[in-house]
DNA sequence: CTTTAGCACTCTCTACTAGAGAGTGCTAAG
DNA sequence: CTTAGCACTCTCTAGTAGAGAGTGCTAAAG
């Protein structure tokens, strides 16, 4: 047929998208004339759906069926034909307050924040933890009495993170012989990796610069084993939220779909999977910690045939060259793109907002509008 | 007809509970006769089973499809038929491994626990972080530098109980400062609980017997919010797990179960509300935390509609007069009682035990068997 | 060359029917 | 009390027909 993307052919094609996210059904010629109140007859809509189809924009299930966006055809609307709006004024005032609730926690600012996307867009969420490119640097070491024979071991990094961990001692210490042991150690391998740590105790005992007590060793073993496990599951952590949220959609509703309904199962198993392990998301969490805006993923775009079915909008958030986490939406690829888009790029903004205070001068303790703009 | 539930009558009902739950198909009267070489002849059997659905430990869907246990039926098996077996000590031997792998840390046993509640019974599980009963009560508070204007706000309580709070500071303190004030403040307020701390800041300054700084002022407000959320979100908190292993019994595979398929889906919602939100329990977690040993709630016996369709196996665990929470494992009513239930004993035994072990004396720091018996 | 009306064609969905299969419940004999 | 035999019930599957939806094509109109 007539090659050429026409405009009228584009506008079609946003419209055809935008039905179909917001209804889930194929659709057909006639409804769109209808309901857009458009000035040419279906058989003119016919054929411009025929021409974005060879395009490859639009497929059929069947002969006789309305169409339904492709990839490519997702591609293209949020390309080219979306409106890139903000979020609602009033919706940034009500999540900015929520974020106010719970300063000064960022494990709670991570809850919040999945709990948001997941809530304004209908979808699951993915959240992973901030973390700064470096390797972990140790900073210091305070040891806290919480019983005779236990203490609150809190490991502070460069770059403000915080690791706590109990340890129970091998006899009863002192505040005061904690408090030493723990600026001892402060003192010895302040500002070293953890390869710089073992490297340190594995010199031999003439290039030692400190004695360790049996006590100090055994507190040096549970630093570089905190460490280790830390910087594993910092890696690979990511918190999810939204299943309930994404269940609502039709894709998993087998009743709505006109399928298999074993698909429909198959389908919320692989989004568990995605959302628990990570799994299927591939590289994408680098690739998105190494780019700026907001990244979306459609369908089989990027990644392994898991994520066939499912388009993602993920987003860098952090503070530059410090400290950098992803956090996004995950569902159908049947999407309302342009309000995730905008949900998940005010969020990531938010939350460098709220990590960059942390990191910054200005903010005060006292209350008041550390959150408002 | 005949009353009375005969010993015959109770071997019946044990088999057909035992090979339903393996099948999850409605058991004949000649699959019985069959499979497990009864003496008798199907006619029979069926004679039985129709004594066994008249005393309501058995249903039937429709006439001509086999027997399935009810609610009453399961109960009678939990209470009366079921071996007390332990878990293999293999697996005892596997998971003490895996527990101590992490030691020190509580988050990761809850979370560890739920992982292997889940994996072992193939069901989906939930923990509630251990909590005192009393209400908080401060013990001390210290102040760790992070970066010039933020620090660590350690909160450490009677108990054992550790709150973590990030705190940006009104102008650049010196560790020193940090120290003095954090000193000051436990000192101020030590041993005394939220309400407590809030009549002490709330008396005439005439009667006040340290005078607090505009700094100090912040912190104590920081501390009283932070106690505040801190109750708030321990009473309710739920850690669950397992969804996908659970997602895996067929009764959420619409196919194998001849059924609406959107049940199934209800069904899972229905799951995932439990497990996030809790709704549903009910009252069920205090009750647990009152009892001693592992409870068993079938399907709609102890609480709303929406749990009729589900088991629940809990077992408190902590440590007596100290802290206490619960854990266990929650699945269709269709569940493998007898491993459950072991599964369950052993986890909170365990926990228990390592809770115990961070409250007493013998236990060191330096390695070594702490965790074996 | 584009637009449009008309219409045949394709495919799904629903309802209905019939027959097979599974399993029970009953009856009557051992 | 047990059991063989058998009728009965209910599900499941397959097949059929008809309605409905929507397209693709053709030919005429603008």
């Amino acid at each position: 047929m007539s090659a050429g993307l026409t405009e009228r052919r584009q506008a079609i094609l946003k419209l055809v998208i935008q039905e179909f996210v917001e209804t889930a059904c194929p659709v057909a010629s006639e409804t769109l004339v209808r309901k857009y109140r458009l000035n040419v007859s279906p058989a003119t809509v016919r054929n411009e759906l025929a021409a974005l189809e060879e395009l490859g924009y639009l497929t059929h299930l069947h002969t006789s069926a309305g169409r339904v966006p492709t990839d490519a055809g997702y591609r293209f609307f949020v390309e080219n034909l979306m409106e890139r709006t903000a979020l609602p004024l009033a919706e940034q005032r009500t999540i900015r307050h929520q974020f106010y609730q719970v300063r000064g926690e960022l494990d709670q600012w991570i809850q919040l924040a999945g709990a948001v996307l997941a809530r304004t867009t209908q979808n699951a969420s993915l959240v992973t933890p901030p973390r700064s490119a470096e390797p972990l640097r140790f900073r210091s070491l305070e040891l806290i009495a919480i019983h005779d024979t236990m203490a609150l071991a809190v490991l502070v990094f460069h770059g403000g993170i915080v690791k706590q961990q109990t340890v129970t001692l091998d006899a009863v210490r002192s505040a005061e012989e904690l408090r030493r042991a723990a600026a001892r150690l402060s003192d010895y391998l302040a500002d070293q990796t953890l390869s710089g740590i073992e490297e340190t105790l594995a010199r031999p005992p003439e290039q030692q610069t400190l004695m360790l007590s049996d006590f100090e060793r055994g507190l040096v073993e549970m630093l570089v084993r905190a460490m280790q496990t830390f910087e594993e599951q910092s890696r690979e952590q990511i918190h999810s939220d939204g299943l309930i949220e994404m269940l609502s959609q039709p894709e998993f509703i087998p009743a709505l779909v006109r399928e298999d309904a074993e698909r429909a199962v198959e389908r919320l198993r692989r989004a568990l999977e995605i959302l628990k392990s990570g799994r299927g998301l591939g590289t994408l969490i680098p690739q998105v910690l190494a780019s700026d805006g907001v990244q979306v993923i459609i369908g089989g775009e990027n990644s392994a045939d898991e994520m066939r079915e499912y388009s993602v909008v993920l987003a860098r958030y952090g503070v530059e060259n410090a400290i950098a986490g992803v956090l996004g939406v995950i569902g159908p690829t049947r999407m309302a793109y342009p309000r995730s888009i905008s949900t998940v790029r005010y969020i990531s903004s938010l939350m460098s907002d709220l990590l960059a205070e942390l990191y910054n001068v200005e903010s005060r303790i006292s209350e008041g509008e550390a959150l408002e703009e």
